[in-house]
DNA sequence: CGCCCTTTTTGGTCTACACCAAAAGAGGCG
DNA sequence: CGCCTCTTTTGGTGTAGACCAAAAAGGGCG
C-alpha cells in the first residue's frame, strides 16, 4: 500500500471565469436556531458558499467555482476546500459530477408513498421534467428471499427490471423491480421508459390495495453509486415497495435508491386504534 | 487562513491492545450484488474492516482499533485509514464518539409512523432500552410559521420541549415539540422524561385522529448534532410529525432529528382511489 | 473509596504536494 | 457540419507530517 512519489510540479490555476449570478429557489430549513459559529475553517467557508447560495448569487443548477480556484481565493488547502463542499454535498445543497465539477442542487421533490401514483405522475405535478431509462429487463428465477416475498417457488423466472429515473435530467434514483409474469405475462414486450404503473393498471388490470413502504437512509453502494453518477458511499435513501392485490398477490416489489438530496417523503394518514 | 508550522515530532503508535472478538448481529443488506470491486485503497480497507463486522469478529458497540493503530498496520496514511472509516459511518456500520474511538453500530429500530404508540413503546418491543431527557420546557410566543401551523395568532405562548432520546445508552434522536397549552395546560408540570404520548392521552384526553408525516434525509445542523455529540454534517433523518385531534386542532408538532444509522421506517397502508 | 490533577491517547483539523483518469474543450479534417 | 484527436481542466486518491482539544487513563492524596 505504498507507492513512490518522484519530483513533478503542480499544475497552474484556472484563470477566472464568468458565472451566472441569478436567483435560487431554495427551501426554508425547518425552525431551527442559526448556526453561523465559526469554529474550524472548513465551516466557515461552508458558510460563505451557503449564503451565497441561499442569497440567489448561484442558481439552482450552477457550476461552483472549482476546488483550485477556491483554493487560491481563500488560501486554504485543497483538502480543506474539499471538506466544506462535502459539508454541503451532505447537506443537499451541492451535489457533484465526476470530474466535471460541483453544482447547485436543485430542489427536492415530494414523494407521497400513500398515493399510488408513480414517478411520472408526482414530478409532473411539481412542474418538473421526469425521464426513465429501462437499464435492463431479464427474465430471473426467484432466490429464496424473493420467492418468499411473492409466495412462490423459489427458482421461479419473475421479470428483473433495472431502471434509472430521472428530474430534469439529473438521476435521481435507480430501482430494481420484480414482476410475477404470471400477473403481467409478456409485460417486457411493452415499452418500460414510463410508467410502469400505468402499464400494470391500464393494461393488466391490476388494482393495488395495499402498499407496503420501507425507508431507511443509506451510504448508495456500489452498483447503485456507479449508476448515479456518484462516488459509493455518498448518502442516499432505500426506499423498498410492496404493491399487493386484493387477492394478496405481489404486485411489484420494487428497491429504490435515491439521492439524499432528491427527496422528501411525506405521509398523512388517519390513525386507527 | 494562514498558520504556521514550527516543528514537532509525531506521537508514539499505541501499544497494542486487547479487543473483544465476540458475534455480531448486524442486519443483512437488501438484495443486490456484491460489491468487491477493489478500486482504491480506502474501499479495500473498507472491505476488510466491514468484513469483519459482518462475520462477527467485531460485536455491536465494541470498539475499533484507533485509526493510528490501522496506520501501522496497514502502512497507508491516515487520511486514507480515515476515508475508509467515514466509508462505513455513511453505511451506518460504524460511528463515532468525539475523540475517544470508532465504535460498531448496533442495530436500527423500527419506526412505524401509522402507529400512534410513542417512541419508548416501541423501542421497548423491539427488546431495547430507551430513555428520555428533557433538555428544556419553555413557553415560547408562537413565530408566524408555527402560530399558522396552530391555528392561533402569532405570538401566543406554546409549550417548547427540547428531549434527547436514547437506545441502550446512545443518543439517537433529538426532538423540538410544540404543544399549544390550551389543550394541555400545566404540561410542564408533569414529567416529561418518559411518554409524552402517555399523558397527552391518558391525563389530557387527547386522542390523535391524523398523524402527517414529513420525513427527509438531511445533514445534522449544529445544534442536533452537539445534542448528539457528532460532528455537524453527519448524515441524518428528518422527521416532522403533526398529530391532529378529532376538531382538527394540532394536539403535538414535533421535529425529530435522527442518527441516520439509528432508524428504518415502516409504513403499511390501504389505498384508496 | 472518591476526588483532583497530570499524562497519554485519540480523533479533528490543516498544510503541501503529487499522480491519475475522466470530462471538457480546442482544433483539425474530411 | 460532424467526427476524431490532442490538450487542458477538474475532481479522485494518496502520502507525510504537524498541532490542537477533548477524552480516557493513571496516580497521588485526603
Amino acid at each position: 500500500m505504498a507507492r513512490p512519489s518522484p519530483m513533478r510540479l503542480t499544475r497552474p490555476q484556472t484563470p477566472s471565469k464568468l458565472r451566472s449570478a441569478m436567483r435560487s429557489q431554495l427551501e426554508l430549513t425547518p425552525i431551527a436556531k442559526g448556526d453561523t459559529a465559526d469554529g474550524p475553517h472548513y465551516l466557515a467557508l461552508r458558510d460563505k458558499i451557503a449564503r451565497g447560495i441561499e442569497l440567489g448569487k448561484l442558481a439552482a443548477g450552477s457550476k461552483l467555482p472549482s476546488e483550485r480556484q477556491f483554493q487560491g481565493d481563500s488560501g486554504a488547502a485543497r483538502g480543506t476546500i474539499r471538506e466544506a463542499l462535502f459539508q454541503l454535498e451532505a447537506e443537499g445543497l451541492i451535489y457533484r459530477r465526476d470530474r466535471s465539477g460541483w453544482y447547485v442542487s436543485p430542489p427536492a421533490v415530494t414523494y407521497n408513498p400513500m398515493r399510488w401514483a408513480g414517478f411520472m405522475t408526482y414530478v409532473a405535478e411539481q412542474g418538473r421534467s421526469p425521464t426513465t431509462e429501462t437499464l435492463s429487463t431479464e427474465l430471473e428465477p426467484a432466490p429464496p428471499a424473493v420467492a418468499d416475498i411473492f409466495r412462490t417457488a423459489p427458482g421461479t423466472p419473475l421479470y428483473n427490471l433495472h431502471r434509472r429515473r430521472s428530474i430534469d435530467g439529473r438521476a435521481v434514483l435507480v430501482e430494481r423491480i420484480i414482476v410475477d409474469p404470471a400477473l403481467a405475462p409478456g409485460l417486457a414486450e411493452h415499452s418500460l421508459d414510463g410508467s410502469l404503473t400505468q402499464i400494470l393498471t391500464g393494461i393488466y388490470g391490476l388494482t393495488v390495495v395495499r402498499n407496503r413502504v420501507d425507508m431507511r437512509p443509506c451510504a448508495l453502494v456500489k452498483f447503485a453509486a456507479d449508476a448515479l453518477g456518484v462516488k459509493p458511499g455518498t448518502p442516499g435513501l432505500l426506499v423498498v415497495r410492496t404493491s399487493i392485490a386484493a387477492d394478496g398477490r405481489v404486485v411489484e416489489y420494487d428497491q429504490e435508491y435515491w439521492r439524499h438530496d432528491a427527496i422528501r417523503v411525506h405521509v398523512d394518514l388517519d390513525v386507527r386504534g
